[in-house]
DNA sequence: AATTAACATTGATTTATATCAACTTATTTA
DNA sequence: TAAATAAGTTGATATAAATCAATGTTAATT
């Protein structure tokens, strides 16, 4: 983890929301005070529990959003990707993380005060709704998830993961920065299950696997799988 | 159902947060148009996929908010009482209820217009603060029954629900307004296992069963099985 | 370069829970 | 009040998916 406070929205290079909204207002901007943070691999960005101190905003690499349940058993609900929020989910809540991040590549994160988010939110009728709208987004995707992890079976849940990535990354063709164990907490599936759904679906030439690369080769069929099992 | 404009927020016997935020705005108060609508059992008093129209508050009765996964199988997540909203996760997410409200006994609701609260949202502080509070409640809820359904074998996830019911009810000993089903529908289990858990623990002398009458005993003990198992 | 640790794979076995089937008891509806 | 429908119950059976165990492969560390 590497801090670097030498930063200015003026010349920064990831304009976000909060950049647009106060784009009109110089002493705003002068006081947002942003924080770079740069996370290596396996660091954790926040920790479920902890305190909300700022919101955070992903800058470059790739994350994921995890939610800590019974005996050290996870449940992967994002990949977090260059601007996405952090802790959007936390804000409205209490004062604590409902779940943690941890890097899954080394990470760049932009890092502003909670207060000075809540100030703008309270006072800034764009920013509001901007940060409502992804707000109820994120809640619309925790319920689906719920269906899914409940109502699917391991090969809709699998098929809908690898339709997840593929929209992520923007391609069919795509790099997998998640382990086979990491894979099965994003779909609730054990481990060894997910190795056997990758040779499964290679075997029935739904896709394409090579160690760490997956390749969609046939998405009419996987959406079909993730939609009946 | 049936609807009954003939009311005034002065007069009306349900004092809801909307009303305590207006208390010192006359003007505000005399633009609200609230309707009370009253619902029979099983009726719908919103529909997953329908527009959202209105803010909706419990007056009287019990109903249950659940969503509709696949083949018509269901998830319920909330069981409603008098003084909660509904709608509430709906108004930031985009114009569609995420979920159905259906009355599980006659229910009386207040409606008020969508957009009359939108601007009370915008405008209002303490109100921004109170909805959004209610919202954070929800969505840690909903995280929490993410965690409970996957992570908890049938046994947990029953004592886990028997314990929401008594506090729900503020009572150890309650009348369940749900059927075997609808139980089912709550914990994610079959009714036949509904069935069968239910005897298991009365024989195990957890709680009393008597129809849809519960007693719950041992709270220690379901406390206990909630967690492990 | 050698050793260790993390990650990945495969087959066999177990188990928790759903499903099926048959039946009883309540609650509506005609 | 009978007939029909819905709700509740019980035991037997099926099965999807986890777990266990053994082993191979890759990456990290000394």
């Amino acid at each position: 983890m590497k801090v670097n406070k030498e930063i200015s929205c003026y010349t920064c290079e990831n304009k976000c929301d909060i950049y647009d909204v106060l784009e009109h207002n110089a002493t705003d901007l002068l006081n947002v005070k942003p924080v770079h943070v740069t996370f290596k691999k396996n660091e954790i960005i926040c920790k479920q529990g902890n305190n909300v101190t700022h919101g955070i905003y992903i800058v470059s690499g790739t994350a994921k959003l995890l939610i800590e349940g019974i005996n050290h058993r996870y449940i992967i609900l994002h990949i977090l990707k260059p601007h996405n929020y952090v802790g959007l989910l936390s804000f409205f809540e209490s004062h604590k993380y409902l779940y943690s991040v941890y890097a899954l590549e080394e990470c760049k994160v932009c890092m502003v005060d909670i207060g000075f988010i809540k100030n703008l939110y309270r006072e800034n009728r764009q920013f509001l709704c901007k940060l409502n709208e992804a707000f109820g987004k994120s809640v619309a995707m925790i319920m689906k998830k719920l269906i899914t992890l409940n109502q699917k079976n391991i090969r809709g849940r699998f098929a809908d993961s690898l339709l997840y990535l593929a929209e992520l990354n923007k391609s069919k063709s795509f790099n997998l920065l998640l382990t086979r164990k990491e894979l099965g907490e994003f779909c609730a599936i054990s481990e060894e299950n997910i190795v056997r759904l990758l040779s499964e679906f290679k075997n029935e030439k739904i896709i394409d696997v090579n160690k760490k690369h997956i390749n969609i080769i046939d998405e009419v069929l996987l959406r079909k799988i993730s939609e009946v099992g």
